[in-house]
DNA sequence: CGCTTTTGACCGGCGC
DNA sequence: GCGCCGGTCAAAAGCG
């Protein structure tokens, strides 16, 4: 099984209603650090149940490409403190337009940054991780003391869902992207297939400002690169600005901690049936929901 | 039509 | 109390 490589400290009490349902696992919560070899595991449900565990790896396998135990994988993850008395807000506090008569209701409160759960990432270029879940770009900025912004993302998959995540540069090392996913768990089960492309700008001429500060994360997952031609896969990378960082690399397609070549794509797609694959993920999806 | 990204404005936490 | 700055909103525009 091809574990991701990631570790992830998750702060507060959330994580173990994460574990307590198992829908809820996925991604960078209710994974459980391996503490051995430093490798995120597949939550323990999979550990106990290997024959869960093969066919998810059946199911993936198309998109997984033969383990090289000589390639590495440089994923070093970082915590912040979280104050172990703190409540996980039930609800996100919803943002207070200037909504006349409105201002002396009772206004949620927006929790401390430092209370909030928060999961780091450091991937360098060529290892940026993807993911299951679909995100929704809302906003950039740039942050004071980087060269590069910080692009927030939420999870598009369901309308609410609080899961957050960000994506930066390094400053110190513009190959290194740091991703820090902030919120709460995702409310729902994985999307059963990514969202429409349309919107997309990945064929608008980039910005200066893009270029030099490039769209830092996109989920490339299994359902999208089918859709996606491998042209546009080369343009992806092209907004990640991995022409720039990788050469000879930049026309792989971005996977799950894999890439591609344009021949090894064009021939997991071909022995791909998206039907199948959903009729065998929705019939896991219920078969982990009883265990 | 429904989705996306982009981007300027706004809100509010936090340090001084 | 004030100002800085990070995080979010929402309008606009583009795409399939």
């Amino acid at each position: 099984m091809e574990k991701w490589d990631l570790q992830a400290v998750v702060g507060g009490s959330s994580n173990d209603d994460a574990m307590e349902n198992p829908e809820f696992s996925f991604g960078p919560w209710g994974f459980q650090q391996d503490e051995e070899d430093h490798l995120m595991s597949f939550p323990e449900i999979f550990e106990t149940n290997p024959k869960v565990e093969d066919e998810l790896e059946e199911l993936y396998k198309p998109f997984y490409p033969h383990l090289n135990p000589y390639s590495t994988q440089t994923i070093i993850t970082t915590s912040l403190p979280v104050p172990p008395d703190v409540d996980e807000p039930a609800e996100k506090p919803k943002r207070q337009q200037s909504f006349p008569g409105n201002k002396d209701s009772a206004k949620p409160k927006r929790l401390r940054k430092n209370q909030q759960n928060r999961v780091v990432q450091h991937v360098t270029a060529d290892e940026l991780p993807s993911d299951v879940w679909a995100w929704r770009k809302y906003g950039q900025k740039p942050i004071k003391g980087s060269p590069f912004p910080r692009s927030y993302y939420r999870c598009s998959s369901s309308k609410g869902c609080l899961a957050r995540k960000q994506v930066e540069r390094s400053c110190s090392d513009p190959q290194v992207f740091i991703i820090t996913y902030t919120g709460s768990e995702h409310c729902h089960g994985h999307p059963t297939r990514r969202s429409s492309l349309a919107g997309s700008t990945r064929n608008k001429s980039l910005t200066a400002a893009s270029k030099n500060e490039p769209h830092a994360d996109t989920v490339v997952s299994p359902m999208a690169i089918k859709e996606e031609s491998v042209e546009q896969g080369r343009v992806k990378l092209e907004e990640l600005g991995m022409d720039e960082l990788d050469g000879e690399e930049g026309a792989k397609i971005l996977t799950p901690d894999v890439m591609f070549s344009d021949d090894e794509l064009v021939q997991r797609l071909e022995s791909f049936d998206e039907g199948v694959f959903l009729e065998q993920f929705q019939d896991l999806s219920h078969e982990i929901w009883c265990l």
